[in-house]
DNA sequence: TACTATTTTCAATACTATTTGAAACTTTCG
DNA sequence: CGAAAGTTTCAAATAGTATTGAAAATAGTA
Protein backbone atom coordinates (compact mmCIF):
# COMPACT_ATOMS: atom_id res chain seq x y z
CA UNK A 1 0.00 0.00 0.00
CA UNK A 2 1.44 3.49 -0.71
CA UNK A 3 1.20 6.63 0.71
CA UNK A 4 -1.65 7.87 -1.34
CA UNK A 5 -3.58 4.65 -1.10
CA UNK A 6 -3.09 4.76 2.97
CA UNK A 7 -3.86 8.04 3.03
CA UNK A 8 -7.53 7.75 1.32
CA UNK A 9 -8.49 4.36 3.64
CA UNK A 10 -7.57 6.46 6.92
CA UNK A 11 -9.50 9.02 5.95
CA UNK A 12 -12.45 6.93 4.51
CA UNK A 13 -11.94 4.87 7.65
CA UNK A 14 -12.02 7.54 10.23
CA UNK A 15 -15.65 8.79 8.43
CA UNK A 16 -16.81 5.33 8.71
CA UNK A 17 -15.48 5.12 12.92
CA UNK A 18 -17.13 8.64 13.33
CA UNK A 19 -20.10 8.02 11.79
CA UNK A 20 -20.97 4.43 13.94
CA UNK A 21 -20.36 7.05 16.81
CA UNK A 22 -22.76 9.74 15.71
CA UNK A 23 -20.19 12.55 14.38
CA UNK A 24 -20.92 13.00 10.74
CA UNK A 25 -19.32 11.92 8.41
CA UNK A 26 -17.44 15.10 6.35
CA UNK A 27 -16.91 16.24 10.10
CA UNK A 28 -14.64 13.12 10.19
CA UNK A 29 -13.21 13.13 7.17
CA UNK A 30 -12.26 16.64 7.73
CA UNK A 31 -10.24 15.67 11.09
CA UNK A 32 -8.90 12.68 9.59
CA UNK A 33 -7.56 14.91 6.68
CA UNK A 34 -6.16 17.30 8.76
CA UNK A 35 -4.73 14.92 11.67
CA UNK A 36 -2.26 13.53 8.24
CA UNK A 37 -1.32 16.41 6.73
CA UNK A 38 2.19 17.98 8.33
CA UNK A 39 1.24 21.65 7.86
CA UNK A 40 -2.32 23.39 8.31
CA UNK A 41 -5.10 23.32 5.31
CA UNK A 42 -6.78 26.14 3.56
CA UNK A 43 -10.56 25.74 3.03
CA UNK A 44 -9.67 25.25 -0.74
CA UNK A 45 -7.74 22.54 0.35
CA UNK A 46 -9.51 20.58 2.17
CA UNK A 47 -12.50 21.38 -0.37
CA UNK A 48 -10.27 19.68 -2.81
CA UNK A 49 -8.69 16.78 -1.43
CA UNK A 50 -11.97 15.45 -0.08
CA UNK A 51 -14.58 16.86 -2.93
CA UNK A 52 -16.88 18.62 -0.80
CA UNK A 53 -18.25 21.67 -0.86
CA UNK A 54 -17.13 25.35 0.55
CA UNK A 55 -20.28 25.40 3.26
CA UNK A 56 -19.73 21.99 4.35
CA UNK A 57 -15.80 22.47 4.50
CA UNK A 58 -16.62 25.56 6.47
CA UNK A 59 -19.13 24.48 8.96
CA UNK A 60 -17.42 20.66 9.74
CA UNK A 61 -14.16 22.78 10.26
CA UNK A 62 -16.04 25.21 12.47
CA UNK A 63 -17.73 22.19 14.16
CA UNK A 64 -14.10 20.91 15.21
CA UNK A 65 -12.79 23.87 15.91
CA UNK A 66 -15.92 23.95 18.64
CA UNK A 67 -14.54 20.98 20.06
CA UNK A 68 -11.08 21.85 20.61
CA UNK A 69 -9.91 19.22 17.72
CA UNK A 70 -8.70 22.07 15.17
CA UNK A 71 -7.16 25.46 15.64
CA UNK A 72 -7.11 28.21 13.11
CA UNK A 73 -4.12 29.47 12.12
CA UNK A 74 -2.68 32.71 10.58
CA UNK A 75 0.41 32.46 8.25
CA UNK A 76 2.00 35.70 7.50
CA UNK A 77 1.62 37.40 4.18
CA UNK A 78 -1.61 34.94 3.33
CA UNK A 79 -4.88 36.91 3.76
CA UNK A 80 -6.69 33.32 4.07
CA UNK A 81 -7.45 31.00 7.17
CA UNK A 82 -5.19 28.05 7.70
CA UNK A 83 -6.41 25.06 10.35
CA UNK A 84 -4.31 22.73 12.12
CA UNK A 85 -5.53 19.65 13.85
CA UNK A 86 -4.43 19.14 17.52
CA UNK A 87 -2.27 16.18 16.79
CA UNK A 88 -1.39 14.41 20.20
CA UNK A 89 -3.75 11.77 20.09
CA UNK A 90 -4.46 11.91 23.95
CA UNK A 91 -5.54 15.01 23.86
CA UNK A 92 -7.63 14.71 21.13
CA UNK A 93 -8.91 11.44 23.11
CA UNK A 94 -10.02 14.10 25.90
CA UNK A 95 -11.30 16.63 24.13
CA UNK A 96 -13.28 14.61 22.20
CA UNK A 97 -14.95 12.52 25.49
CA UNK A 98 -15.39 15.98 27.39
CA UNK A 99 -17.36 16.80 24.86
CA UNK A 100 -19.52 13.61 24.36
CA UNK A 101 -19.91 13.86 28.26
CA UNK A 102 -21.23 17.41 28.22
CA UNK A 103 -23.61 16.59 25.18
CA UNK A 104 -25.12 13.36 26.28
CA UNK A 105 -23.72 11.96 29.40
CA UNK A 106 -24.69 14.94 31.34
CA UNK A 107 -27.95 15.67 30.49
CA UNK A 108 -29.12 11.95 31.20
CA UNK A 109 -27.89 11.80 34.91
CA UNK A 110 -29.84 15.09 35.27
CA UNK A 111 -32.89 13.29 33.76
CA UNK A 112 -32.23 10.23 35.86
CA UNK A 113 -31.68 12.09 39.27
CA UNK A 114 -34.97 13.99 38.65
CA UNK A 115 -36.44 10.05 38.42
CA UNK A 116 -35.45 9.02 42.02
CA UNK A 117 -38.67 8.51 44.02
CA UNK A 118 -41.32 8.63 41.41
CA UNK A 119 -44.43 6.97 43.38
CA UNK A 120 -46.53 4.04 43.32
CA UNK A 121 -46.42 0.38 44.80
CA UNK A 122 -46.65 -1.76 41.63
CA UNK A 123 -44.29 -4.30 40.23
CA UNK A 124 -43.58 -2.07 37.72
CA UNK A 125 -43.22 0.91 39.60
CA UNK A 126 -40.53 -0.64 42.16
CA UNK A 127 -38.78 -2.21 38.43
CA UNK A 128 -38.77 1.74 36.98
CA UNK A 129 -37.18 2.91 40.59
CA UNK A 130 -34.87 0.51 40.88
CA UNK A 131 -34.06 0.54 37.17
CA UNK A 132 -33.35 4.53 37.19
CA UNK A 133 -31.19 4.00 40.63
CA UNK A 134 -28.91 1.72 39.46
CA UNK A 135 -28.39 3.78 36.34
CA UNK A 136 -28.22 6.92 38.29
CA UNK A 137 -25.25 5.14 40.04
CA UNK A 138 -23.19 3.71 37.14
CA UNK A 139 -23.72 7.14 34.65
CA UNK A 140 -22.37 9.14 37.90
CA UNK A 141 -19.75 6.89 38.33
CA UNK A 142 -18.68 6.84 34.50
CA UNK A 143 -19.19 10.83 35.11
CA UNK A 144 -16.48 10.75 37.92
CA UNK A 145 -14.14 8.95 35.81
CA UNK A 146 -14.10 10.87 32.67
CA UNK A 147 -13.72 14.08 35.05
CA UNK A 148 -10.62 13.07 35.92
CA UNK A 149 -9.48 11.74 33.12
CA UNK A 150 -10.16 14.86 31.36
CA UNK A 151 -8.48 16.65 34.51
CA UNK A 152 -5.69 14.37 35.33
CA UNK A 153 -3.30 12.89 32.81
CA UNK A 154 -5.01 10.77 30.65
CA UNK A 155 -2.08 9.27 29.33
CA UNK A 156 -0.84 8.12 32.88
CA UNK A 157 -4.29 7.05 33.67
CA UNK A 158 -4.42 4.59 31.22
CA UNK A 159 -0.98 3.24 30.46
CA UNK A 160 -1.51 1.97 33.90
CA UNK A 161 -4.36 0.52 34.12
CA UNK A 162 -3.36 -1.10 30.60
CA UNK A 163 -0.27 -2.63 32.48
CA UNK A 164 -1.94 -3.47 35.58
CA UNK A 165 -4.95 -5.41 33.55
CA UNK A 166 -2.38 -7.11 30.66
CA UNK B 1 -43.83 13.45 38.24
CA UNK B 2 -45.86 10.47 38.10
CA UNK B 3 -44.46 7.07 37.42
CA UNK B 4 -46.49 7.37 33.64
CA UNK B 5 -44.97 9.99 32.63
CA UNK B 6 -41.65 9.58 33.90
CA UNK B 7 -41.69 6.10 31.54
CA UNK B 8 -42.51 7.92 28.78
CA UNK B 9 -39.34 10.76 29.47
CA UNK B 10 -37.12 8.22 29.98
CA UNK B 11 -37.80 5.92 27.05
CA UNK B 12 -37.56 9.31 25.18
CA UNK B 13 -34.20 10.14 26.58
CA UNK B 14 -33.00 6.70 26.22
CA UNK B 15 -33.91 6.42 22.43
CA UNK B 16 -32.31 10.28 22.31
CA UNK B 17 -29.31 8.73 24.16
CA UNK B 18 -29.21 5.53 21.80
CA UNK B 19 -29.37 7.61 18.71
CA UNK B 20 -26.24 10.14 19.28
CA UNK B 21 -24.33 6.95 19.98
CA UNK B 22 -25.21 5.18 16.60
CA UNK B 23 -27.98 3.07 18.09
CA UNK B 24 -30.98 3.41 16.28
CA UNK B 25 -34.00 5.22 18.20
CA UNK B 26 -36.24 2.29 18.31
CA UNK B 27 -34.06 -0.14 19.51
CA UNK B 28 -33.11 2.13 22.48
CA UNK B 29 -36.39 2.77 22.61
CA UNK B 30 -37.35 -1.04 22.48
CA UNK B 31 -34.53 -1.50 24.91
CA UNK B 32 -35.68 1.44 27.29
CA UNK B 33 -39.30 -0.19 27.71
CA UNK B 34 -38.10 -3.61 28.22
CA UNK B 35 -35.61 -2.19 30.81
CA UNK B 36 -38.13 -0.80 32.99
CA UNK B 37 -40.96 -3.19 32.44
CA UNK B 38 -41.21 -5.29 35.61
CA UNK B 39 -42.14 -8.56 33.36
CA UNK B 40 -41.38 -9.54 29.69
CA UNK B 41 -43.51 -8.64 27.00
CA UNK B 42 -44.82 -9.70 24.09
CA UNK B 43 -44.39 -8.38 20.58
CA UNK B 44 -47.83 -6.89 20.21
CA UNK B 45 -46.81 -4.80 23.98
CA UNK B 46 -44.03 -3.36 22.62
CA UNK B 47 -45.84 -2.21 19.18
CA UNK B 48 -48.65 -1.20 21.30
CA UNK B 49 -46.46 0.88 24.37
CA UNK B 50 -44.56 2.73 21.79
CA UNK B 51 -46.53 2.48 19.27
CA UNK B 52 -44.25 1.22 15.86
CA UNK B 53 -45.05 -1.30 13.28
CA UNK B 54 -44.67 -4.93 13.75
CA UNK B 55 -42.01 -5.20 11.89
CA UNK B 56 -40.19 -2.56 13.53
CA UNK B 57 -40.75 -3.85 16.40
CA UNK B 58 -39.79 -7.65 15.88
CA UNK B 59 -36.59 -6.60 13.80
CA UNK B 60 -35.25 -4.09 16.67
CA UNK B 61 -36.03 -6.86 18.76
CA UNK B 62 -33.91 -9.30 17.05
CA UNK B 63 -30.95 -6.38 17.17
CA UNK B 64 -30.84 -6.63 20.94
CA UNK B 65 -31.02 -9.88 21.58
CA UNK B 66 -27.54 -10.87 19.26
CA UNK B 67 -26.66 -7.74 21.61
CA UNK B 68 -27.56 -9.75 24.15
CA UNK B 69 -29.44 -7.23 25.63
CA UNK B 70 -32.77 -8.85 25.75
CA UNK B 71 -33.53 -12.97 26.16
CA UNK B 72 -36.72 -14.65 24.45
CA UNK B 73 -38.68 -15.96 26.73
CA UNK B 74 -41.55 -19.03 26.88
CA UNK B 75 -44.41 -18.41 29.01
CA UNK B 76 -45.79 -22.06 29.40
CA UNK B 77 -49.46 -22.18 28.02
CA UNK B 78 -48.78 -19.38 25.94
CA UNK B 79 -47.79 -19.66 22.04
CA UNK B 80 -46.28 -16.32 22.09
CA UNK B 81 -43.08 -15.44 22.61
CA UNK B 82 -42.25 -13.08 25.36
CA UNK B 83 -38.71 -10.97 25.66
CA UNK B 84 -37.05 -10.00 28.52
CA UNK B 85 -34.14 -7.20 29.23
CA UNK B 86 -30.98 -7.46 30.81
CA UNK B 87 -31.79 -5.75 34.42
CA UNK B 88 -28.39 -5.89 35.43
CA UNK B 89 -27.04 -2.37 34.36
CA UNK B 90 -23.49 -3.40 34.80
CA UNK B 91 -23.84 -6.35 32.74
CA UNK B 92 -25.72 -4.27 30.70
CA UNK B 93 -22.60 -1.42 29.97
CA UNK B 94 -20.56 -4.66 29.24
CA UNK B 95 -22.56 -6.06 26.55
CA UNK B 96 -22.60 -2.86 24.78
CA UNK B 97 -19.25 -2.09 25.33
CA UNK B 98 -17.93 -5.55 23.80
CA UNK B 99 -20.49 -5.35 21.24
CA UNK B 100 -19.40 -1.88 20.10
CA UNK B 101 -15.48 -2.58 20.35
CA UNK B 102 -16.09 -5.40 18.02
CA UNK B 103 -17.64 -3.88 15.01
CA UNK B 104 -16.04 -0.54 14.98
CA UNK B 105 -12.86 -0.76 17.77
CA UNK B 106 -11.13 -3.72 16.34
CA UNK B 107 -11.71 -3.25 12.39
CA UNK B 108 -10.18 0.25 12.85
CA UNK B 109 -7.33 -1.52 14.80
CA UNK B 110 -6.96 -3.87 12.08
CA UNK B 111 -6.34 -1.03 9.30
CA UNK B 112 -3.92 0.92 11.52
CA UNK B 113 -2.36 -2.07 12.11
CA UNK B 114 -1.67 -2.65 7.87
CA UNK B 115 -0.74 1.06 8.30
CA UNK B 116 2.32 0.55 10.09
CA UNK B 117 5.76 0.93 7.74
CA UNK B 118 4.23 2.90 4.48
CA UNK B 119 7.33 3.65 2.77
CA UNK B 120 7.59 7.75 2.04
CA UNK B 121 10.49 10.23 3.28
CA UNK B 122 8.53 13.28 2.78
CA UNK B 123 7.17 15.11 5.29
CA UNK B 124 3.24 14.01 4.79
CA UNK B 125 4.36 10.28 5.09
CA UNK B 126 6.86 11.31 8.07
CA UNK B 127 3.62 12.66 9.90
CA UNK B 128 1.26 9.99 8.43
CA UNK B 129 3.53 7.25 10.11
CA UNK B 130 3.17 9.19 13.56
CA UNK B 131 -0.28 9.95 13.38
CA UNK B 132 -1.43 6.19 12.47
CA UNK B 133 1.31 4.31 14.87
CA UNK B 134 -0.28 7.04 17.81
CA UNK B 135 -3.57 5.69 17.36
CA UNK B 136 -2.55 2.88 17.36
CA UNK B 137 -0.89 2.23 20.01
CA UNK B 138 -3.85 4.07 21.70
CA UNK B 139 -6.45 2.06 20.45
CA UNK B 140 -4.93 -1.14 21.61
CA UNK B 141 -4.29 0.41 24.93
CA UNK B 142 -8.26 0.75 24.81
CA UNK B 143 -8.96 -2.69 23.28
CA UNK B 144 -7.13 -4.25 26.07
CA UNK B 145 -8.46 -1.97 28.65
CA UNK B 146 -12.32 -3.26 27.51
CA UNK B 147 -11.11 -6.43 26.62
CA UNK B 148 -10.61 -6.81 30.48
CA UNK B 149 -13.12 -5.07 31.34
CA UNK B 150 -15.58 -8.00 30.14
CA UNK B 151 -13.80 -10.32 31.31
CA UNK B 152 -13.00 -9.53 34.74
CA UNK B 153 -15.60 -7.77 37.04
CA UNK B 154 -16.53 -4.33 35.38
CA UNK B 155 -18.23 -3.64 38.64
CA UNK B 156 -15.16 -4.05 40.59
CA UNK B 157 -13.16 -1.99 38.32
CA UNK B 158 -14.99 1.18 37.73
CA UNK B 159 -16.13 1.69 41.63
CA UNK B 160 -12.37 1.27 42.50
CA UNK B 161 -11.25 3.77 39.55
CA UNK B 162 -13.65 6.12 40.51
CA UNK B 163 -12.89 5.96 44.41
CA UNK B 164 -9.18 6.50 43.65
CA UNK B 165 -10.06 9.36 41.48
CA UNK B 166 -12.82 11.20 43.81
C1' DT C 1 -52.40 -32.96 6.96
C1' DA C 2 -54.88 -28.69 7.23
C1' DC C 3 -55.74 -24.86 9.89
C1' DT C 4 -54.36 -21.04 12.66
C1' DA C 5 -51.43 -18.12 15.41
C1' DT C 6 -47.22 -16.01 15.22
C1' DT C 7 -42.94 -14.41 13.33
C1' DT C 8 -40.12 -12.82 9.60
C1' DT C 9 -39.09 -10.51 5.40
C1' DC C 10 -38.80 -6.79 2.23
C1' DA C 11 -40.35 -3.39 -1.26
C1' DA C 12 -42.45 0.92 -0.85
C1' DT C 13 -42.72 5.02 1.76
C1' DA C 14 -41.76 8.39 5.12
C1' DC C 15 -38.56 10.73 7.63
C1' DT C 16 -33.99 12.77 8.97
C1' DA C 17 -29.60 14.34 8.20
C1' DT C 18 -26.23 16.02 5.22
C1' DT C 19 -24.58 18.63 1.45
C1' DT C 20 -24.68 22.02 -1.94
C1' DG C 21 -24.18 26.50 -3.93
C1' DA C 22 -25.12 30.99 -4.43
C1' DA C 23 -26.03 35.24 -1.98
C1' DA C 24 -24.86 37.97 1.93
C1' DC C 25 -21.54 39.34 4.75
C1' DT C 26 -16.83 40.60 6.51
C1' DT C 27 -12.13 41.83 6.19
C1' DT C 28 -8.10 43.61 4.06
C1' DC C 29 -5.71 46.79 1.48
C1' DG C 30 -4.57 50.12 -2.49
C1' DC D 1 -13.94 54.50 -0.14
C1' DG D 2 -14.38 50.53 -3.25
C1' DA D 3 -12.74 46.36 -5.12
C1' DA D 4 -10.99 41.92 -4.20
C1' DA D 5 -10.44 37.95 -1.37
C1' DG D 6 -12.26 35.24 1.75
C1' DT D 7 -15.85 33.47 5.05
C1' DT D 8 -20.45 32.44 6.60
C1' DT D 9 -25.23 31.47 6.17
C1' DC D 10 -29.21 29.01 4.88
C1' DA D 11 -32.99 27.40 1.83
C1' DA D 12 -33.33 23.86 -1.38
C1' DA D 13 -31.76 19.48 -3.18
C1' DT D 14 -29.91 15.09 -2.28
C1' DA D 15 -28.64 11.16 0.03
C1' DG D 16 -29.17 8.06 3.68
C1' DT D 17 -31.83 5.63 7.24
C1' DA D 18 -35.74 3.95 9.53
C1' DT D 19 -40.50 2.42 9.40
C1' DT D 20 -44.52 0.50 7.68
C1' DG D 21 -47.60 -3.04 6.37
C1' DA D 22 -48.90 -6.73 3.90
C1' DA D 23 -47.37 -11.07 2.04
C1' DA D 24 -44.53 -15.11 2.84
C1' DA D 25 -42.67 -18.26 5.89
C1' DT D 26 -42.71 -20.89 10.04
C1' DA D 27 -44.34 -23.36 13.97
C1' DG D 28 -47.86 -25.28 16.90
C1' DT D 29 -51.99 -28.14 17.35
C1' DA D 30 -56.17 -30.67 16.41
Amino acid sequence: MDLREARERFIEAWGAFGSAWGINRSMAQVHALLLISHEPLSTEDVMEQLNISRGNANMNMRALIDWSLVRRMVKSGERREFFEAEKDVWKVATHITRERKKRELEPLIRLLDQMEDIPGATADAKSFRKMTHDLHDLTTRLDTLLDHSTRRDVQWFVKAATTLLK
